[in-house]
DNA sequence: CATCATTGTCTCAGTTTGTGACAATAGTAA
DNA sequence: TTACTATTGTCACAAACTGAGACAATGATG
């Protein structure tokens, strides 16, 4: 990462959902030997669209091509400045500020986006400079550097916020699904229950869904059908 | 503008409403001998919180300091990088770019707010670089320079979004109002005619007005209440 | 063939929204 | 003083939407 390949004070910050075992998950990096733990970011090339740097971000983290990303804030507070915490994250990887790496220590600007995908078409794949990336439930991540705690509730409000308007909730399942699963997103989403009636009311009244086979389980009850988004 | 008082190839736009004479109008800067038109927009200074630098940038074109303020989108797309347009705007103000000027000809990416002010309460001020400082209908937008038209529509269809959810139309308007003027705001902004008595209705129920004395206009009719937002 | 959990659909009531009606008001004109 | 007019606040009714439960159909099991 010589100095001249990216812009100088700004970064991205990417906020990756998937969904799993009934819980809403993030890709969460560890750090090497530092028990730090830190969304998936990185910089923008001198002459990249700002976009393309996350999608490639992401495209190394998942190994993922076409993925439902949206930008929802970028983050600017000069307080969001800690040079200990860079510091730290490069001695614990044998690099010397001093070798090119200077301005990993300046202020950054970083603007967050966030990610739906499907959990399943997904291997996690660490960088360089970690250990691990993996996921956790949104309700039990670990301590996060700097803000980015404040990065994942602002994206987990967005995401709420845009739930329903944009019916981007399929992005984090299979292309075919049950309603079953579906609603079990929103639930995660959301956090709360819904009615079931309801529930698979509005979304046949939406014509969003392109209703497919059957889908036999092998469970002792009636089997329901697939869906897919148009 | 030394070059050590900004973060490079950082900066921002803002969309500044205002609503007069039944339209929704922006401000909008025109540069001294170029015939260039564009958006308000400055840098971030080194220490400075990138929403403090927009309040400042306000407060400089309006005088105002209590501004209702959005972030909405951080345009980053490398496209948007055009030196020409920059040089010309310095030329044109007798600037040479090698007298430290030069880091303003350099890609930037552009964080964009909208901002929602009293009409009546601002006297535009133009800047240094600029002949003009004024109000233009939203329909009725002279061309501006690189991708600020973009920055608009994205301005107005955020806005547009935000204004059920957020109940912002009041920020449009003196503190006191009546519904009628109220509801031109939301007419201006969504761009279509809307029921009266609906209107009312929906606005009383959500409980976020306060009644106050009638407002007798002289006219030849019923004198409707003042209200402000609680 | 009886049992069981789950699904797709329907019904009914309660709420919200679209639409027009109507009386009250504040001026103007006779 | 008394019509007359434009606008306002409120109400009434129908249409649309939503919450909540009922119920038959289904796909396996024993």
């Amino acid at each position: 990462m010589p100095q001249t390949a990216y812009l100088p004070h700004i970064a991205y910050d990417s906020v990756i959902f998937g969904f799993s075992e009934g819980d809403l998950k993030i890709l969460i990096m560890e750090y090497h030997n530092t028990g730090l733990f830190a969304l998936p970011g990185g910089f923008v090339q001198l002459q990249e669209n700002l976009n393309d740097a996350v999608l490639r971000g992401l495209n190394e983290r998942t190994g993922l091509t076409d993925i439902y990303l949206e930008q929802f804030y970028t983050f600017g507070d000069f307080s969001r400045f800690d040079p200990e915490v860079m510091r730290t994250l490069l001695e614990a990887n044998g690099i010397r500020p001093d070798d090119g790496y200077q301005w990993m220590l300046d202020r950054f600007i970083s603007v967050a986006y966030y990610a739906l995908i499907n959990y399943e078409d997904v291997t996690p794949r660490p960088d360089a400079l970690s250990d691990s990336c993996e996921w956790y439930p949104v309700n039990e991540l670990p301590e996060l550097i700097l803000d980015h705690r404040q990065i994942v509730e602002r994206a987990i409000q967005t995401l709420r916020d845009n739930l329903d308007r944009k019916l981007v909730g399929g992005n984090l399942l299979p292309k075919k699904f049950t309603m079953n699963e579906l609603q079990n997103v929103y639930e995660a989403i959301l956090g709360t229950k819904l009615r079931r009636t309801t529930f698979q009311r509005k979304m046949l009244a939406a014509e969003v869904l392109t209703r497919h086979e059957k889908h036999f389980s092998g469970k002792a009850h009636m089997a329901p059908y697939l869906y897919s988004f148009k």
